[in-house]
DNA sequence: GATGAATGAGGCTTCATTCAT
DNA sequence: TATGAATGAAGCCTCATTCAT
């Protein structure tokens, strides 16, 4: 498979190194690129972006791009982690209906469905680079493990409390229920199968909540 | 999002069109391509896969490739289409436990895992290419709609049977349910992450029971 | 020191990799190449010198380059293969004025300096690109040890045949001499300081045999 | 030849003028870029050396460096001519060992050897350049003409003292055996072939003196 | 003087596809 | 059918030099 990182050289010559700015001036600059690179990402999608493209739209000369990025997965590595901490504040957002285990799970699926929703276009790119590029399959790595050990965390204290059954390893229960809330959204907001958001949210919700053995599912 | 369809060239008249084999001698030659594209694609992925390298191993001609197909899309998509029927197969060899729904939800929940794990790399593939060429994706959405429809028209049936409660929206749960299992399959099998097949087909089986309100789950 | 041969990749991967042609066509293409490449590498340089420069010339499309080589620089190295033989022609062709041993001496500087003088802005580019290239650095090496080894031989048999002094190192001396020779051949028809063929054949063959202690210089 | 001058864009007039600097600080700034610019050639070669290399190592910003000098050939320019001047001194400093003919010989002989061997890398980049460089090559005839030229007025001088034979074109003799002793150094100390210092001073001197014809030799 | 950011022309290389035998 | 050579558009990246603070 494509691993853009074979590129990367020895480390012997010099290279040119991108460095972050030091000036205000450099700091608009190199902000202006990542803003535009994002937009330009999900135009025309990773593979079909131009370098030209970026500096273009950031109005700067396309040498430009190479004072602050090695290469145009450098940039989209940012954009992508960017994209996963912008996901979280989305998710963050979306209000909780009340106190019971059950109205916890509706909030995380539906605030999960929003900000994949928000940020459609992104994912699935993200989904597909994690498959090209190595560090950027860490990036989505690291984005999954932070919700399924969200969901683990939180299946165990149910389960010293009582909520849930001692039969369920929570380990795989927070992984598969965790695939089934990332893969649904992904095959609605980015293969674009048709569903309704609070069908989505309902469906799912119960779905989880029973399969915890969870009171009000 | 990327569609390599886009890259094709001139208009849609003019077209060698590739076409089935007529002769002996075109079949085998044929099938050497086909068989040399599944290698190469395993070893280098859809993208870096190159003509050259197809031909190479196929052991023709660099032009031979045209004899037979307009591109490398084409060939793809047959691959990736034959990959869908062989993946039924193997799903279909696993042998069923007994005869209560959670029986057949255990085999095919097996069934599946299998068939994945013996064609991790092209289903990585598969849901790579599913991003980037419209009629992969329609090869991709195809087969969810076959494991899909099958658990919807099961479940409705169940429903019937009074197997599972009347309440639950069969087309969302079969969408749901089966996103657990695909994408699970996916994050061990594509993405490596460690789990273990006996402990996954327990808990997989056992939420997706429980969720459907299934006896013996 | 620039070593392009650092350039060269791994070898996990396919590369292309320049084939020798197979066809009568293809041959001829090739040969065309690399007239047009001595041609070129002539008049503009190694540095400055394009491969469009080239391909222009040879009148064939910019990509049949890499039909052929994998680089620029694999296609000066042929052409200075070349050229070491056709110098070694040029040096061959001159005739000998008599039997004595100072005769070959007259005659092995003026092929020399003649073969020099035909192909002096290659040479030039020659002594340089081996600083620059350590396959050509071989090359230009070999050639110097073909002139070097065949003198030092002469010497020994000279040695044996009480021509020269016993208490001569003809290693050394085939190096020093040798180098003389070079040299000023170097500085005359690349460096452009003016002398003349005759007179430098005169001076250069009597200091040559003197050093060597032979009657007749 | 790559003439290297020829890169020089825009015209002739509007350039900002490198100036020697008039401060303090200004001449510390300067001097650091040349010793830094030393290493940094001899460490990657004339055309690897990068402008940001040189001012990295000397500490200074990359603009810094067009405050001092044009461009990289002026620079590379003031290092060679700084070599030649050092090379003098230190062939200089081998003391003589008696005060026959042979004996200046064999000191001169030595002191280039050994100069040659201080300043290897620099002595071949000097060769490199002088083809590269149209300023660098007067800058490296001019050290050869300084070498032959005093070859030749003792040579003259040694004729019109008898020690010397009268037939002998002095000119040439000076330009041949200069170039015997040049080459062989190179050929020793930078490309790389085996030869013993002490053999090597031995060998080249009695060739030398022997084509003079001087006694001892 | 010093700084570090911006510029942009220029060349190499790739490889899917076409074409003449 | 098979062959293998030819095509050429497309894009990445470099880095000397200039410029605004």
């Amino acid at each position: 498979m494509t691993d853009v990182n074979v590129e990367q050289p020895g480390g012997s010559g010099s290279h040119r190194a991108a460095t972050m700015p030091v000036t205000e001036r450099g700091r608009r600059t190199r902000a202006q690129l990542v803003d535009a690179a994002r937009v330009v990402f999900e135009e025309r999608g990773y593979l079909d972006a131009r370098i030209g493209d970026i500096t273009a739209r950031a109005d700067v000369a396309h040498g430009t791009f190479y004072t602050y990025f090695d290469s145009k997965q450098e940039l989209f590595r940012e954009v992508m982690s960017a994209l996963v901490v912008d996901f979280r504040r989305i998710a963050a957002e979306v209000p909780i209906r009340g106190d019971r285990p059950i109205d916890r799970i509706e909030r995380a699926n539906r605030g999960y469905l929003r900000a994949y929703g928000a940020h459609a276009r992104m994912m699935g790119m993200l989904e597909n680079a994690a498959l090209l590029d190595d560090e950027v399959r860490e990036v989505r790595l690291e984005a999954r493990r932070h919700w399924v050990g969200r969901a683990e965390y939180t299946f165990r204290r149910w389960q010293d409390d009582g909520v849930i059954a001692r039969d369920i390893d929570v380990h795989y229960a927070a992984n598969l229920l965790g695939s089934m809330v990332d893969r649904f959204a992904f095959v609605w907001l980015v293969l674009g199968e048709p569903f309704d958001e609070e069908e989505s949210v309902r469906s799912m919700t119960r779905l989880y909540g029973r399969a915890l053995g969870i009171d009000g599912a």
